[in-house]
DNA sequence: CTCCAAAATTGGTCCGACCACTTGACCAAA
DNA sequence: TTTGGTCAAGTGGTCGGACCAATTTTGGAG
């Protein structure tokens, strides 16, 4: 048998993912602040110059945020995508399509095989739409909390990446323009509505109800950017 | 007053910049060998822990390829996406249903809607798949090459970034283990004639048709991996 | 209590050193 | 000539310590 060709990982790329792994573990929770270079690097065992190239590797990734002479902190989850931006130049329209197939086969998914922990996430993050639209936020990071939970409940961590990337491609020029003039009141309320039957859907088990819902939501949204594509630009 | 509101980004990413500059200038070629760290350092007139950081900064963003002992080299164009992985840790079985979805719609959307560059690509690398595999090669670049290329051909760029992240997510611990066992030679043949179908398709313009024959191309290709699955494992 | 300057904290950068791995030249044996 | 091994130079990997710059906290003056 080949004994075990070694393959050891350089350092900073050991030292990135045992960081990463206690944040996403909670030891350290988004907005919080991690300990100072130095103590790391005695934590771990390591050099600061280790410590700091491992660092640059998580701030590149986006998911630490360095600030000189404060401290190092956690990304905020809605602050993430930003940074990463993944080269996509994919138009509102054209995520809109493609958000349009997964999500739809996601909810299907989750009303035949989500258990009750997950229906249970979706009705919190459903809430927290309610919640955040009714005290006249603009509701994204719960929208967004929405629909990736519900991609879990399919239970494919595939389609859970999939629909990250294609809601964090709104931080592209294009759909900032146009997110910039919707106007929330009206809009939100149609939203929660249409969230309510996919919900609902979901929750009786419904898989054809639940993807018709989905895209139905989808169809509705594309119309809205519509109507402000026309009438803004 | 302060007559300079500098914000002195920092060092590394500065000399990440120019780095990544020359690469873009054609100072440094993909596959070329850039200079030392010491004489990166000397010749930016830096510290060499800040051309490293620079450098670890590249190479996370999958520009830069960092062999121990022998040097720093340029990513090739075709490898590039391969190293950015993506946090997924999506199993093979995950991903291949991901792609029985996305991939069956991106034939039928190119079916209908594919002009005679696109077909040409998609035909082009039809035949490079084919050219790899005679000559016993594993043909896996040709291969993403021509779900990409339908993909494309569907006009859509958010299901063209999906259809990538996809098939860069074989680059995970648990797809390699897998992939590792296939035999190329038998399984080759198979997948040429299930593309043959789906190119026979799209160039009819039947998206049915199309995304029959992907759906039935994934289905298969499933089948491939519980094989080696339960076998080898 | 307010305000400002000094001190402590923390990241930024640099230097010099030594280690481990890769590569290629060189040499001896078949 | 070919093969195989050894060895030295080159290169990235890691380390400890030092000092600088920005920020935050502290504590005293008013």
């Amino acid at each position: 048998m080949p004994l075990q060709t070694v393959e050891p990982r350089r350092l900073y790329r050991q030292i990135a993912d045992q960081i990463s792994g206690l944040i996403s573990d909670g030891e350290y929770t988004p907005g919080s602040r991690l300990p100072p270079e130095r103590d790391l690097a005695k934590q771990l065992g390591v050099s600061r110059p280790s410590v700091r190239e491992a660092l640059i590797a998580l701030e590149v990734e986006g998911l630490l945020d360095v600030r000189v002479g404060s401290g190092i902190y956690v990304t905020q989850p809605g602050e993430r995508g930003q940074r990463n931006a993944l080269q996509g130049d994919s138009g509102p329209f054209e995520v809109i399509r493609a958000r349009w197939l997964i999500e739809g086969e996601c909810a299907a998914l989750a009303a035949k095989t989500a258990g009750p922990a997950q229906l249970r996430a979706i009705r919190a993050a459903h809430a927290a739409v309610i919640e955040e639209s009714k005290r006249d936020h603009n509701p994204l990071d719960a929208d967004r909390l929405f629909h990736v939970s519900i991609a879990e409940a399919s239970g494919n961590s595939a389609l859970v990446l999939l629909v990250q990337i294609l809601w964090d491609q709104r931080m592209g020029p294009l759909y900032r323009s146009l997110e910039r003039k919707l106007e929330y009141p009206k809009m939100a309320a149609e939203t929660v509505r249409e969230h309510k039957a996919i919900v609902s859907a979901i929750v009786r088990h419904d898989a054809r109800g639940a993807r018709s819902a989905m895209r139905l939501h989808m169809n509705r949204t594309h119309n809205r950017y519509i109507k402000e594509w026309t009438s803004g630009k």
